[in-house]
DNA sequence: TCACTTAGATTACGATAACTATCTAATCGG
DNA sequence: CCGATTAGATAGTTATCGTAATCTAAGTGA
């Protein structure tokens, strides 16, 4: 095949972003190729970069695209749940779950995109996109001024330390111990 | 040159497992190859394969050294200050300082094998490796029964977050609000 | 309808990776 | 002191990566 309709492209570039949203959870950037991502969806490299200006800038999209799920996803929790407070309590349930260990594709992209943002070479754009995600998420979580940053660093690195034990007896204690931590009644 | 003593060759491997312990901390695993490794300590890839197995191999041993040094470390605090709470906050002061975020390739290794460890194609060896380093820091922070591993958590979600978003203000926030947060009375 | 445009396929290129084969020179054992 | 061993150098193999050039067939606008 060759040519495809307007809309098929711009669906089909939904599509890349999508897969690469979570295929770079997964695995990392480093971790999916161009041609694997592409083939994952049914294309081919040639396609890629008639819509991608290179492998960089759809990491940029994939993770600004990662980042506005976790905000519906957010925002889903406070519809569903009555109060603030309630849907606060459901996230950590969530969030420290083995299923949430076990599926980082559909995770959280704080994790997700921890290993590769935190290292070196990562565009500045991206940089960007991942500490603006950590904000709305501590603004969030906060209960007052400021205990959203230390809550969100506790839930990462638990989910963190759980993915990179996963398969030992410690992951699930990981997982528990900081549950019942983080929904201890608060200090003072 | 060609040929070096016995005790040379011995010192030779000594030092490709320390740089590795300290470059796989900094760039991953697959941030640093075995040629620049080798070149980094003044050899080349040639040496590296009479002394190792394979690249897997070296992270295994690297990952070792690693835990073993922060064991050692562990140790040296409780040696340099008189009680175990006072050395425990010492660490807590170093763990969320921007010396330890600005350099991984020192810090602790539960924060700069997270990344890589995380991932799917690991070694088990290495995975268990980890595990037990878990276990050794979180014995040594924990104040009672259970509340090492969370407090650990924090410790490590927080360096992660601060060194993904290094270069912006929040990056600071992140170790300050957390410090505070972990050196606060504890509940009830 | 027809010339023009273009999404995607195919193929190729240059760089870099892990790993291996061969060579060399110096250490080591006797 | 001499022959066997071997750490390391050099160079090559194979595989995979991101990216570019070319090709093709189908959509688009007039």
């Amino acid at each position: 095949m060759s040519r495809v309709s307007q809309a098929q492209a711009i669906e089909n570039r939904r599509r890349a972003v999508a897969a690469a949203s979570q295929l770079f959870r997964e695995r990392g950037v480093n971790g999916i190729s161009v041609a694997d991502l592409m083939k994952s969806i049914g294309l081919t490299t040639g396609g890629f970069y008639k819509q991608f200006a290179s492998k960089e800038a759809l990491v940029a999209e994939a993770a600004q695209a990662a980042f506005g799920d976790l905000d519906l996803l957010l925002a889903s929790f406070d519809t569903d749940h009555g109060d603030h407070d309630t849907a606060r309590g459901a996230l950590v349930d969530y969030y420290l779950s083995t299923e949430h260990r076990d599926q980082p594709g559909t995770g959280c992209p704080t994790a997700g995109f921890a290993g590769d943002v935190a290292r070196e070479p990562t565009a500045e754009e991206v940089r960007e996109t991942y500490a603006t995600g950590v904000e709305h998420f501590a603004a969030w979580m906060a209960t007052d001024s400021d205990d959203g940053l230390p809550v969100v660093a506790t839930l990462v690195g638990a989910l963190l330390l759980a993915r990179a034990t996963a398969g030992t007896e410690l992951s699930d204690k990981i997982l528990e111990s900081t549950h019942k931590a983080v929904t201890a009644p608060p200090a003072s």
